[in-house]
RNA sequence: GAGCUCGUAGCUCAGUGGUAGAGCGUUCGGCUUACAUCCGAAAGGCCGGGGGUUCAAUCCCCUCCGGGCUCACCA
């Protein structure tokens, strides 16, 4: 043995050398499903984005494979599933920067090629990932791996849809949503981060009214002015219609009375555009009011906006505060205006509210049993304090957007038939002669110019009109018309509708053996920032598609964070690169850095000093052991008689205690703590003190029972270490004489007396 | 606006109803035949302020101050 731990020296060899013997495939003992003691443990991976190197989060899979290793050594049929996720909206952002930076953008492709490509380039990346995994020495079954837009996954992702919609749960309606202009997509409730921003308010004359409001530019889309109805400045005027006039000329406008309006705010009336605000929207509801949709989905003023018409939104709100000011209806302007403002959280781009048709789950039919699980504790969430947060935010739960204006993600399998609804626009691209071009129009008007193959080979988009009728599944034939002039819906699903049942599609949902033998899963260990995207979605597909919870915990982790508790980014260049760290100390220090003394669920602190730190401890590990197997061996480490020694009746209390002490912190979810343990027991009291003590015993003639203390403290020790450190625990083990079995599969040991098993 | 969370040694963080812990850093001394990626010794903290419960509080309760976070349709 060297005198200095070489990591790199050990850990490929040692990887593969566990892949060949196969331990990471669980031996499946149908007869012992239900007996707690054999019974299979199953965490599924939360599966990397398929495209992406991975960084410092991904290292906190080291969770994950500590309760993994544990349990295997404890001899419960294990499985760790790795899988990568497509990642829709991260991955065509990322495509098409690439593209934008080769002078192209998606709107240079039909849908097909446009897949097609993107396929392609995250294929490149895909298998970076994984080779990183296995240098952090993750014990992934990779036998079972899994991929969402593997065939047999899509086909069960699509089956829910189905079963949803047969259910009555799905529904395509117009409705407020959040879209982003820039990426070209509607998007969820969740996936819109605020930020407080200063903006001018402008106080307006609008008829009779003084009105207060931050988007001028709107205003063409107004349908009325909305009063408090005890507000007694304007009670008389509450019912009351007034001519408005506007910039491009008179307009009718109501005076509503609605609760939703704040007397004290403003000057108490707001004006109502239903089409571009979410509380204008909902006023517009209970009133009646017409939408006219004012800005596009391309972020300029629409047709409907005379002269102010193609105008970017932000140039438009200049314009018309100049042309306001100019005709003397700008009563002030107070600059010092605060509220927060709904961003994209890909591009960080302004969320404009739109009333758009899109594709809904009616989510409290979900959400309901969902929230009675955890309730009951069927799904245990750890930390706790992340209970109450999940059951305030299902409780509270809005029907969930699942469709996106995006490529790439599994299409929603709808089909609409053209000759039923003429009406549906279309984008395509014409390849028929020469340089191929943008075709936009309804089909009622293109289908004189272009045949329907052509419309669909070049197809970008379609937007069909809320009242259109569609097919779930795909028929052969329009079943009204029997027109086989039929087009698939060009939305995809959201990311999160397909991952949401990742616990059910990776095992091979709803007949494999798999399925039967490892459903419901263990543990479900993720960063709390999913909880809802993730976590939540899973616990309500699990629940509706079987009955069963997707897992028995939900075990939430932190944020790894730098020095200055700044989240880890690119953008920020204070990235630590995890497997950058491995070549530099390898992958069990980076490992134990990871979890030693930590907290659940507080913020993970990780520098290149802790991890040298750690791998100091690996080379402390590689010496004592290294002195251990100098000497003479006397003993299996699996068992031990007592000694007279005092010496060695301390040092063997002492392992006692830590057995316990680590055994129940890992149960219980105290990494952190079980590290300490551990690191406190192998270095200050078995290295510094012990091996100490014991030294005049072995010189000149080596004492039996010092002999046996040493071997089978170290041995134990390894086996303590083994689901933190597995390489070099691993290492070391294989050089000790005799071994029956490799580490990873030796036994856990049993505080109170070691079984040989 | 509602809720959550944190405030412990210079730094980063654990922890416990009964005279405070780790890693890194600092000071002093050591290449002691496993390890200088080491060993030995030491300095360093009214455990955020105030009040309460208790025989006893850093740990439980209240309040204040100071960070962080989540949720919420206020123009």
């Amino acid at each position: 043995m060297e005198k200095v731990y070489q990591p790199a020296e050990f850990e490929e060899k040692i990887y593969s050398q566990w892949e060949e013997k196969k331990y990471f495939s669980p031996k499946i003992d149908r007869k012992n499903k239900n007996n707690k003691k054999n019974k299979s443990f199953t965490i599924i991976l939360p599966p990397p984005n398929a495209n992406a190197p991975l960084h410092m989060g991904h290292a906190m899979y080291v969770i994950e494979d500590i309760l993994c290793r544990y349990r295997r050594m404890t001899g419960r049929p294990t499985l760790f599933l790795p899988g990568t996720d497509h990642a829709g909206i991260e991955t065509q952002f990322v495509f098409e920067k690439k593209l934008k930076s080769e002078g192209k953008s998606r709107f240079d492709f039909d849908r097909e090629t446009l897949f097609q490509m993107i396929w392609n380039f995250v294929e490149e990346n895909r298998g970076t990932a994984k080779k990183q995994m296995k240098k952090l020495g993750f014990s992934l079954d990779w036998s079972r791996e899994k991929y969402t837009l593997n065939p047999e996954i899509l086909k069960t992702v699509l089956a829910t849809f189905n079963r949803l919609h047969q259910d009555g749960l799905i529904y395509r309606q117009e409705k407020m949503v959040n879209y982003c202009t820039r990426c070209g997509t509607a998007f969820s409730d969740l996936e819109v981060v605020y930020e407080e921003r200063k903006d001018p308010l402008f106080y307006l004359k609008y008829g009779p009214f003084v009105l207060a409001t931050t988007r001028p530019e709107t205003k063409f889309g107004d349908t009325a002015v909305a009063v408090h109805p005890q507000d007694k400045r304007y009670k008389k005027l509450i019912g009351t219609e007034f001519i408005y006039q506007s910039l491009i000329g008179p307009k009718k406008m109501k005076v509503v009375a609605d609760e939703a309006v704040d007397p004290k705010f403003g000057t108490g009336a707001v004006k109502v555009t239903p089409a571009h605000d979410p509380t204008d929207f909902e006023i517009g509801q209970r009133h009646h009011l017409p939408i006219i949709k004012v800005i596009g989905l391309d972020g300029r003023l629409t047709d409907l906006t005379g002269r102010f018409a193609g105008l970017k939104i932000n140039e438009a709100r200049e314009r018309v505060v100049n042309e306001l000011q100019a005709k003397g209806d700008l009563v002030k302007i107070d600059e010092q205006y605060t509220h927060r403002i709904g961003l994209c959280y890909r591009c960080k781009n302004v969320i404009e509210p739109m009333v758009i048709p899109q594709w809904f789950v009616k989510i409290e039919p979900l959400a309901k049993p969902a929230i009675a699980a955890v309730k009951k504790n069927q799904v245990k969430i750890f930390p706790n304090r992340f209970k109450k947060i999940y059951l305030n935010w299902m409780e509270n739960i809005r029907d969930w957007n699942i469709s996106r204006q995006i490529v790439w993600g599994p299409r929603i399998p709808a089909w609409y038939c053209l000759d039923c609804n003429p009406n549906i626009k279309i984008s395509f691209l014409d390849k028929s002669n020469g340089e191929p071009k943008i075709v936009t129009g309804f089909y009622k008007d293109l289908k004189k110019n272009y045949s329907f193959d052509i419309i669909q080979k070049g197809l970008q988009s379609l937007t069909a009109p809320v009242t259109a009728t569609y097919e779930i599944p795909q028929p052969k034939r329009c079943s009204r018309c029997q027109g086989q002039s039929l087009l698939q819906e060009t939305d995809t699903f959201d990311t999160w509708f397909s991952s949401g049942q990742w616990p059910l599609t990776t095992l091979g949902y709803p007949d494999s053996e798999d399925f039967k033998y490892f459903y419901p899963t263990s543990v479900l260990d993720t960063m709390w920032d999913i909880l809802f995207f993730w976590v939540a979605r899973m616990i309500m597909f699990g629940l509706y598609l079987t009955g069963e919870v997707p897992f028995e915990i939900a075990h939430m982790h932190s944020r790894v964070v730098d020095i200055e508790r700044k989240k880890m980014s690119k953008s920020k260049g204070n990235v630590i690169d995890p497997l950058q760290m491995v070549e530099k100390y390898g992958a069990d220090a980076l490992r134990m850095a990871l979890v030693f003394g930590t907290a659940p669920a507080s913020d993970i602190v990780v520098t290149e000093e802790k991890i040298k730190a750690m791998r100091n401890f690996a080379n402390k590990i590689w010496n004592a052991s290294r002195f251990v197997l100098n000497n003479p061996q006397t003993t299996t480490n699996n068992s031990i008689s007592p000694s007279d020694y005092p010496d060695d009746q301390w040092i063997l209390a002492e392992l006692e205690k830590t057995i316990k002490a680590v055994t129940k912190n890992i149960e219980s979810y105290h990494f952190g703590q079980a590290a300490e343990e551990i690191y406190e027991f192998f270095w200050h009291k078995f290295c510094d003190q012990y091996i100490e003590m014991v030294k005049p015993r072995l010189y000149p003639v080596p004492e039996k029972k010092a002999l046996d203390t040493l071997n089978y403290t170290l041995g134990t020790s390894l086996k303590l270490l083994h689901p933190f450190m597995p390489f070099i625990t691993e290492a070391i083990w294989q050089i000790i004489p005799d071994q029956k079995d490799d580490l990873i599969v030796s036994r856990w040991p049993v505080a109170g007396k070691e079984k040989d098993d």
